[in-house]
DNA sequence: AATCAAAACTGACTAATATCATATTTTGAG
DNA sequence: CTCAAAATATGATATTAGTCAGTTTTGATT
């Protein structure tokens, strides 16, 4: 693979932007690009990471495995994320597994890289540092829907939220597709509750779909059953 | 108040350990130390925080509020934690309130004498960053739980959690001790579920109680109902 | 185009949990 | 020590969401 970090602009996304030319060109020349087709794992949990992930395209979901063998869907990691940090950083396995949720191709900087500059380049340490805190927020703010909203509107904000997130394509839907499965497992819940209500809000006209494409329609009575009528 | 961070061994369980005598000894110039009694707010969601909370003494809990007017427990700081780290990083006002859960003992540090060292000493950072991961990987943990085990087991697990993180007494009853209510805030159920729950733990002896404490009396039967039996 | 497995869907039933009402106990202020 | 308020407790009922069983649709493959 022939691009170079040096040159790549999905950086301007992520904490690697902070690196100096000279750290980034070192890293450009131990990394390694990867194609991945939908479906497959780029690591799984348990795991011990020896570098991490920065997607260039495609979609990632990041998951755990719970006891009772359902999958529960922590984050989903598009163009300039980083996975993987997390482990490297706190020096233990991966309490995740990534999967393709569509084809990707993704960078894979071993951690001697990151972990060198993260002692010599305090301004790089402070862009990762800042990232992991949004993360945290985002976490946290997850913890409160899960415990305090019901499925519909978690369904309901998680349509909104991959819509602001991903986007939408030029007939207004979801620019980002996930099987009914995996919305389930994003909001955890059951896939057929999960499906009821999908039905629901399509005969309420709040969503469009065709096909797995989902689509946005009454963006504002999706938001109100959010925020409780 | 005359205690100085550099003779405080609180700091040895948090990353201000990282720090070098000479900007320990600056911090500890612009500290001031509070007391502050049960129940009282360290500070509220959304507050802007000119500096984190160091928790010299007692349990303070950290909980965002929902839009039905119910508060879920994020974390439980006590003896060494930092809190409003993440607010400061971000640069964002808190996306937590922090409330006394005992008397306390915290120290405030004015966020430039953290944002500084920030910026200069690449091996605090690295630390800051280390303990932000863990917080990471446990919100990820605390989601899965949220959506994927019953209120009873999630209670279980809470009793277990504290008793492993805050030690028990003499008695065998737990050292921290939160209200009915402050339990349900922390699995995120009912206040009456919660109850409801701890009646049944009772009556099967998993637990015992004694006024507001509560103490574990069969760790196996609480952990096997925690993996699902 | 026919075939087949996976995904999406639907209905009936059950289990878990919230809510509301009310009783009882504990606690802390004066 | 007393009393009101807050916390704890319990019962009845309602609501939400999960499970199981089965049907239909979709899409990939030959």
């Amino acid at each position: 693979m022939n691009t170079r970090c040096e040159n790549c602009i999905i950086r301007q996304f992520n904490s690697l932007r902070a690196m100096s030319k000279e750290e980034l060109k070192r890293v450009s020349d131990t990394k390694t690009t990867k194609t991945i087709k939908k479906g497959e794992a780029i690591f799984a949990e348990g795991e011990k990471l020896n570098g991490v992930f920065c997607v260039r395209d495609g979609v990632s979901k990041l998951s755990k495995l719970s006891a009772n063998g359902k999958d529960q869907i922590v984050k989903l990691a598009s163009k300039g994320e980083v996975m993987g940090q997390r482990s490297v950083i706190a020096e233990e396995s991966s309490n995740l597994s990534a999967i393709a949720v569509s084809d990707m191709e993704v960078c894979f900087i071993p951690k001697e890289g990151i972990v060198d500059v993260l002692h010599q380049n305090p301004n790089f340490t402070v862009e990762v540092l800042r990232h992991m805190a949004h993360d945290l927020r985002e976490a946290d703010d997850v913890i409160v829907n899960m415990s305090q909203k019901t499925v519909k509107q978690r369904i309901a904000e998680a349509f909104l939220y991959l819509r602001d997130n991903f986007g939408e394509d030029a007939d207004g839907y979801l620019s980002i597709t996930l099987s009914r499965e995996d919305i389930a497992n994003v909001v955890g819940t059951a896939t057929e509750s999960c499906i009821r209500i999908i039905s629901e809000f399509k005969k309420k006209k709040y969503i469009k779909t065709s096909g797995k494409k989902i689509g946005v329609q009454n963006e504002k009575a999706l938001r109100d059953l959010v925020d409780g009528f």
